[in-house]
DNA sequence: TCCCATGGTTTCCAAAAAGTAACCTTCACC
DNA sequence: GGTGAAGGTTACTTTTTGGAAACCATGGGA
């Protein structure tokens, strides 16, 4: 594994989920199939707009597939595609990392908050 | 582990790299320790004002040292804490997911892409 | 006929992030 | 006393992001 090519690939992975709310998501789809309106549900407080261009950006990216389901009126599911589960899988290391660390980064956060407040 | 607590730790995760250059320069110092300067130099083309920004973000986060050379001028050296280290252990694992499925991505894009300008 | 639900899009606005360029400080050296 | 390097900070501007609210298309049911 060649370390020179990691940050090019940061790049890559900023624009994948570089945002404040596709990881999230991927999180929430983790759970199965949700509606557009269900999904937004959990994944409150996330408006319509940004739902919408959200998924937008994760079809493109070949992570969820949508599928109008032949209801009156129209329904829409949303699914993480097999690459989107690999990808939900890799992430899962990354929030692991943050759960075993909480606390130590909300330390770090505090001391180094309290110094500079005290120049 | 439990599944549910995985989108509170979004927001956190976001915190910490949810930006354009934390990731970057995270796999820049894996390399090493650096000064300001070669830094800047390794993570172009990133703005002054943005590398010290960052840098101080991740000294917040306890992810990276500073510390002042006895030199003239004094020279500044960041290096990845033991944290920012086991940070980056996790974080190459997106990193090769997203080299590994780069083509699938790619083409994700272009199909997605042409089909929209299509309508 | 009008209303409602679903799943959006559009418009307009505010806030946040990032880029550019100028400026600053300290010390060594000439 | 002027210059230059290192490592920043500040002020100003532009770009990007996100939120609120209004609007829209479809079709079923009262």
């Amino acid at each position: 594994m060649m370390q020179d090519d990691y940050p090019a690939l940061t790049l890559e992975i900023m624009d994948l989920v570089g945002d404040k709310w596709t990881l999230l998501l991927v999180y929430t789809l983790g759970d199965g199939p949700l509606r557009f309106s269900e999904l937004r549900r959990r994944a409150m407080p996330i408006s319509q707009k940004m739902l919408a261009q959200t998924l937008r950006g994760l079809e493109r990216h070949g992570m969820v597939d949508r599928t109008v389901l032949p209801t009156a009126p129209p329904q829409v599911e949303y699914a993480l595609t097999d690459l989107g589960q690999t990808f939900l899988s890799a992430a899962r290391v990354i929030c692991q990392w943050t759960k075993d660390n909480l606390a130590e980064l909300q330390e770090a956060r505090s001391r180094f908050d309290a110094q500079r407040l005290a120049a």
